[in-house]
DNA sequence: AATCCACAGGAAGCCCGGGAAC
DNA sequence: GTTCCCGGGCTTCCTGTGGATT
């Protein structure tokens, strides 16, 4: 037979039984360690069955604690209960991170309402956003029932573009009359609240719920869980499985890393002809893991971020650490100099730096050095095994000019 | 205790491209 | 076509500030 490259790859025998299982959005029949927390949700949300309106929610919690996985498996059962009871309960999911202005969430919301209607679709820009908002309550008087509009990560969009938005989405009650909504924002940040005008807040928090990260022990249950169902047996010992928990709770008990972690440390034994996981897989799973979060990050970067991160890297590559802002603006202007890119301001620079620190690149804290002056410290978290420079250099048209740029810094000479 | 550095980061506004409405 | 609106990227102008130094 003609030989074909996949040959030696298709006979490698699997050692999950069902891969799909170990993803984070995979949904699971029931979420461990999670009971209290489904049942306040629920609590609140059974008014919708009834005919009632739920109060409206926030939900905090760190990332990977369960927060949105919690959501959706109720709003799912909430949805095929009021099928069968015969109540129009519609919960509609956006996520504030991807879908991060005023007028593009209404405009997301409406056009969830679409089907039955033949209505237009909203365009995604054009309309003034109050006959976007006009439109949307139009739709959902059509519809009836009761709205339950979940707003995930709903502290980033605040943070971005105010509260104008939830302080409509909280007046809507009081334009619809065939329909009602109820609110549930999902945040990460404790303090979101804050953000808010006091009238905004009032209503948003009606209830509140905390989720606590997940403990090692916790992590553990869950993993042993999925791998009951996705890996085959007498693959993973316990101890592989506590390294991934303990690993895991580490990052602040973030359930989907730990998920992640197992599925790539299983990968990796399969890939290495291993039968069973070991220890030393996990480790290079979390290389694995950290590199592939990173790679596309940075080659995603738009040229002018990029050329910032370049003279970060610049200047790390003379043997500095803790670089202040107005050195790397010194570097990037000899930067932009170098391959022909136009200079920004500083003040443009700063945000660009916070950027990148939000985006886990770098990490930037602002210190005071007293008489010297207020500034950030920045430091990049970039592993050793990736070669940023010249991720960047590939990935991007302007950066390919030619030479060497000799870069000095004139303020610590 | 007052000063003062080197910035941080908010506010407003400009310009542009994309699109709708008239 | 003109005129409207949105949003992204950017500049300008600005006020605020922690703590070493005076």
């Amino acid at each position: 037979m003609e030989e074909n490259i996949f040959d030696g790859f298709l006979q490698v025998n699997s050692l999950f039984s069902d891969k799909e299982v170990l993803r984070h959005t995979h949904m699971p029949a029931k979420l461990p360690h999670r009971d209290t927390e489904v049942e306040a949700i629920m609590f609140n949300l059974v008014e919708a069955l009834k005919g009632n309106v739920p109060s409206n929610m926030i939900i905090y919690g760190p990332s990977g604690a369960g927060k949105t996985a919690v959501i959706n498996f109720i709003c799912r059962q909430l949805e095929k209960k009021g099928r069968q009871i015969g109540r129009y309960v519609n919960p509609v999911y956006v996520n504030c991170r991807k879908i991060d202005t005023q007028y593009r969430v209404l405009a997301h919301l409406g056009n969830s309402l679409l089907e039955e209607y033949e209505q237009e679709d909203i365009p995604f820009t054009g309309w003034p956003t109050d006959r976007v908002f006009s439109e949307l309550v139009k739709r959902m008087n059509l519809k009836g029932g009761v709205h339950v509009l979940v707003l995930d990560e709903i502290d980033h969009l605040v943070k971005k573009s105010g509260d104008d938005l939830l302080y409509n989405l909280t007046n809507l009650n009081a334009e619809l009359d065939e329909a009602r909504c109820s609110i549930i924002g999902i945040s990460n940040d404790l303090k979101f609240t804050g953000y808010l005008d006091s009238r905004v807040r009032s209503r948003l928090g009606q209830e509140d719920l905390v989720f606590k990260p997940y403990n090692a022990q916790q992590l553990q249950d869950i993993l042993t869980e999925r791998a009951e169902v996705g890996i085959l047996a007498n693959v993973l010992s316990e101890a592989v499985i506590r390294l991934c928990s303990a690993l895991a709770a580490q990052e602040h008990g973030d359930a989907r890393r730990a998920l992640n972690l197992l599925r790539v440390s299983t990968e990796k034994a399969e890939q290495s002809g291993d039968v069973v996981v070991l220890e030393r897989h996990v480790r290079m799973a979390q290389n694995q893991i950290e590199c592939d979060q990173i790679t596309p990050a940075i080659a995603a970067l738009p040229s002018q971020q990029k050329l910032v991160l370049f003279s970060i890297l610049q200047i790390e590559h003379q043997g500095l650490r803790n670089i202040a802002t107005g050195e790397i603006y010194e570097i990037y202007k000899q930067a932009c100099k170098h391959f022909g890119n136009n200079i920004l301001t500083q003040r443009r620079l700063t945000t660009l730096l916070s950027e990148l620190d939000t985006l886990g690149i770098v990490t930037a804290k602002t210190i005071s050095r007293g008489r010297y002056g207020r500034t950030k410290q920045v430091n990049s978290c970039i592993p050793n095994s990736i070669d940023a420079v010249k991720i960047m250099i590939d990935a991007d048209e302007l950066m390919q000019a030619v030479g060497d740029g000799n870069y000095r810094l004139q303020s610590r000479l």
